[in-house]
DNA sequence: TTTTGTTATGATACATTATATCATATTCTG
DNA sequence: CAGAATATGATATAATGTATCATAACAAAA
């Protein structure tokens, strides 16, 4: 059985616990973006999609679909590239229960979503509170050098 | 002397140092979103500033200005939201020398530039080592709930 | 001070990302 | 099956951002 297959699988199952409605064309998207295996935006989620259909489906219905699977933690948003990427935990645990931060590589396209430590998020979330504001569930976004960009420095 | 003139008149001392143009139109966008007094999208600042032109400016130049202003560390972006702010600290430093933390109110249009204390981004630089990431500049974007905004809870 | 090069802006077109809305189809529930 | 709720299609349009070539303003050197 294939990795993505897998995770499939264990999206099914989720769905099927929660009541959400995994249907074929959700299911399809969810397969394209994970095979994809990194973050596109939309509309290249959509042309991906849209080769192995026998009819193109409207940039809406991804955007509509891309919606579901946020809601139910399939995927995550990387908001500050305008960019979509599958979730790393969908096998994992029967929820997303800790926050999540991204790595995202500034020289290739990879991006790791690792486990966000509670001692970082507790200082960052004291710091705020000197400010008066109070965090809600927020997932961190931060660029830079993924292994082996970082050891392969362009020099001279 | 006004706040925003104040202001200005530090960007203008800093330019003078580093031997940057802060022209006619680039301290009329900066003022501007200045005193708008949180954050805008590129378009409403545009709109916001052509109210007070004689002739329209074009979209273009105001992205050209703002990536200015975001060089030169006056304006920052919030990358998710694709809106930018003034830099908080236009007065008080010589250089942007720390990270900053962008505490964003989700239910009114407060945001705070803080400094992202160094304790806090040293265990989120481990916490990415672990993965083989080395970070690099990295600006945080947080949501969350403002003073004023987490005390009036919406209730029956 | 004219020339020359650089930087800034205007003008226009277009690309990318995302939402609104109404119609149709599919699936659930009684 | 009828009716309700949910999902998708189809179409239009809004919002955000970039590419490119022309012109204007400014600075530095001859």
């Amino acid at each position: 059985m294939s990795h993505s297959s897998q995770l499939i699988a264990s999206a099914e199952r989720k769905c099927l616990e929660s009541g959400a409605r995994l249907t074929s064309r959700r299911r399809f998207v969810l397969k394209t973006l994970i095979e994809a295996g990194g973050s596109m935006s939309a509309y290249e989620l959509l042309d991906r999609c849209n080769e192995s259909l026998p009819k193109p489906m409207p940039a809406m219905s991804v955007y509509r679909i891309l919606d579901f699977l946020e809601n139910n933690s399939f995927v995550h948003k990387l908001t500050s590239q305008n960019k979509y990427i599958a979730c790393e935990h969908i096998e994992c645990c029967d929820q997303h229960f800790f926050r999540s931060q991204f790595l995202i590589c500034s020289e290739c396209p990879i991006v790791r979503e690792i486990k966000l430590e509670p001692a970082t998020y507790e200082s960052m979330e004291q710091t705020a509170a000197t400010a008066g504001f109070s965090l809600e569930g927020t997932q961190l976004e931060v660029m830079g050098a993924c292994a082996s960009c970082s050891s392969s420095e362009s020099g001279p």
